[in-house]
DNA sequence: GTCTATAAGTTGATAGAC
DNA sequence: GTCTATCAACTTATAGAC
């Protein structure tokens, strides 16, 4: 397996956070892994951490915040382990690899609107870009993204009969992009 | 535009509900549509239909229940409008229209896990099966369906830089399949 | 089929002391 | 940085009368 290549400084999401604040996201995402995003009330935080759910305002203004921290930490993570880019087939695994290892931190980062103005400058260009190395055109790598972002959802959410998606699927997909 | 095909009767969700019962399927649809599904509460059905929102009970035992109805209709009215299939193209110009038309029920149709025992027994292989049809192999099904959704539910959310999927986006995804 | 009254639970968040 | 006390809002759902 490839080794992923570190994120440039300028992306790194918890560069500003004080020490404390990074154990609270720290916390957040275990439990985040763990039960899913509904269950991840300040509340359920606070109780992981051991402190009371108003403490957590002294290191985040909302919750919100704390989502779009998430967020921006998954960007981060997910675009690290698709560099450096070798191949179509070999990013098309590792996509595939990288979010099933972290499913819910996966549809936290991908599902709905992204706020924009809550993410390091950069960093969305930055996560997405292996695509476009790996295709070459703009175009073709943004469809190769959709396509596999909607194997991996569909996989995720046990949306094919068979479960998960069979292996036959994955190359079928891969092959039309390589 | 090419006309759809009547769904086959026993993949009529609406099959075996009160009159009553389907108008407010009907107002939840209006209203799902309007506000999206974290709007949608009991209440705010309620207020629509101008009844309390204890009423809705009468009707439905549950949300879950109505949710549920809600996803088979889509499941229903999708498979319908992707019919007759004609070409990949074709179905891929069509499943995003319909999508687009009906965007919160997309959403709600394809988001997350599916509850196969509250659905009518087919219905779902039913929606599905157009993306055999053009395609003529099952994992090629497969695969096609998963891009294509991957396309539409990152263009609702905004995904793209560009707002929407540039239409060499859409070209370059249709091709791979054709 | 609709109503009123209400239960019972949850949530994010603030104030102010230490 | 943490606590306690508490708010204000909101949810789904039930009981029982008409």
């Amino acid at each position: 397996m490839t080794r992923a290549e570190e994120c440039p400084e300028e992306f790194d999401p918890t560069r500003l956070l004080t020490p404390r604040a990074r154990e609270v996201l720290e916390a957040a995402r275990t439990l985040l892994e763990r039960d899913g995003w509904a269950a991840l009330t300040m509340r359920a935080l606070a109780d992981e951490l051991g402190i009371a759910a108003p403490s957590l305002y002294k290191h985040f203004a909302s919750k919100d915040a704390l989502k779009s921290q998430l967020v921006a930490v998954g960007l981060k993570d997910f675009g690290e382990a698709l560099r450096p880019v070798t191949s179509v087939a070999a990013l098309v695994r590792r996509y595939r690899e990288v979010a099933g290892a972290n499913p819910e931190l996966y549809r936290l980062a991908t599902h709905g609107p992204l706020d924009r103005d809550a993410l390091p400058p950069g960093l969305e260009d930055w996560s997405g870009s292996p695509f476009f190395e790996a295709t070459g055109e703009p175009y073709r790598a943004q469809a190769l993204w959709a396509a596999v972002h909607g194997m991996v959802i569909l996989e995720l959410d046990g949306r094919f009969p068979t479960g998960s998606a069979p292996k036959a699927t994955w190359d079928e997909l891969a092959n039309h992009f390589s």
